[in-house]
DNA sequence: TTCATTTTTTGACATTAGTCAAAAATAATT
DNA sequence: AATTATTTTTGACTAATGTCAAAAAATGAA
């Protein structure tokens, strides 16, 4: 739980006050390898701050499995569409590693903000944060090619490159396996 | 001003008093087609809500623009890396049309935050709407064909072709103008 | 270690989309 | 209406990436 806290003040730094609230509403949960936080098809309430360990968001096209994201160490997770909006899920939340994590439903984060201004505050700021991410894999995806994603991957993160399956990587870089092997091949 | 007030209520709503506060932030601004919001290299310290008119956010790649975003009527508009980040931006934002603007200061935003929490939910809860949208382009750019994006931009939204130049609707898709006129073609 | 399973790589070929140059169509200006 | 500029389309060709199938490598279980 200390280690969420300390995180947090990557965004904002809360009271005292707002810190107590908080670590009344996270819960614990650890789960291990291949084990689903969310199925598509569910709504996901709860969002997730993920202490340690790894995992991917994925749906199901054509038989085939996309992933498209992953969440490490530090990072909140959750099926954001579904989180806001209250609609089912279109994605699954799997485990790549045993990990640990704290959730907190969306009433429980609506009252805290009702209570503590800080709070709200502190999200608006993730947000932003977590906007700026989104809109640099987006222009990654539309205007790079295939070779250059890999390359950005490799000088920004380099860790999931060794924590995931190649499968995994080469969906989430949005190019097949193999032209992802390929590439991989010329370094 | 009226139809600002009376668009916020979409995402959330406001009492009098910060009603009464936010009219004194925002300054009316009237452009022409062609004009310059913003220049890249310069730090965008504005937050836009467009009125009227349409705009698009563009950078130079190897001599050629690229669009990667429009607005139109009821968008909040900005340069929004260099707005959160207080970094120069990469992109021009550039009038399309003609256009009616608001324009608040980023100082001007944090003071009412800091004076209205129901202000700092209101653009809480803009995110969320913003980010799903962000996210859904994503998704659009990663794993959809160009066909497909373009079926999808009839389906959703048809006016920006009926608006926009055929040179930057293709590269807001992320294919070349070419391409995209024969997918139209085919229409 | 050995066998079975999963993951990654390689090869041959198909498809999609990009590039460059020119023609056609539109729009803007005189 | 005539001329110029801009935008859009078309053609021929190239480059990038995907697909399918099989081989090789890595991993895990017995």
């Amino acid at each position: 739980m200390q280690h969420l806290l300390s995180h947090l003040i990557h965004y904002y730094s809360l009271s005292n006050q707002a810190n107590d609230a908080l670590q009344g509403c996270f819960r614990e949960t650890s789960l291990g390898k291949g084990e689903y936080l969310l199925r598509e098809g569910k709504v996901c309430r709860q969002l997730y701050f993920l202490q340690s360990g790894a995992l991917r968001g994925y749906y199901n096209l054509d038989g085939k499995e996309i992933t498209h994201w992953f969440g490490f160490e530090n990072d909140f997770v959750t099926s954001f569409h579904s989180f806001i909006t209250g609609e089912p899920a279109v994605e699954n939340i799997q485990l790549l590693e045993g990990s640990i994590l704290w959730s907190i439903s969306k009433e429980q984060l609506e009252n805290l903000f009702n209570a503590h201004h800080e709070i709200e505050r502190l999200v608006r700021i993730a947000y932003e944060k977590y906007y700026i991410r989104l809109e640099e894999r987006f222009v990654n995806a539309q205007f790079k090619s295939a070779r250059e994603r890999y390359e950005n991957l490799l000088g920004q993160t380099p860790h999931i490159l060794e924590r995931v399956p190649l499968g995994c990587v080469a969906s989430y870089l949005g190019i097949s396996q193999e032209t992802l092997s390929r590439i991989r091949s010329q370094f």
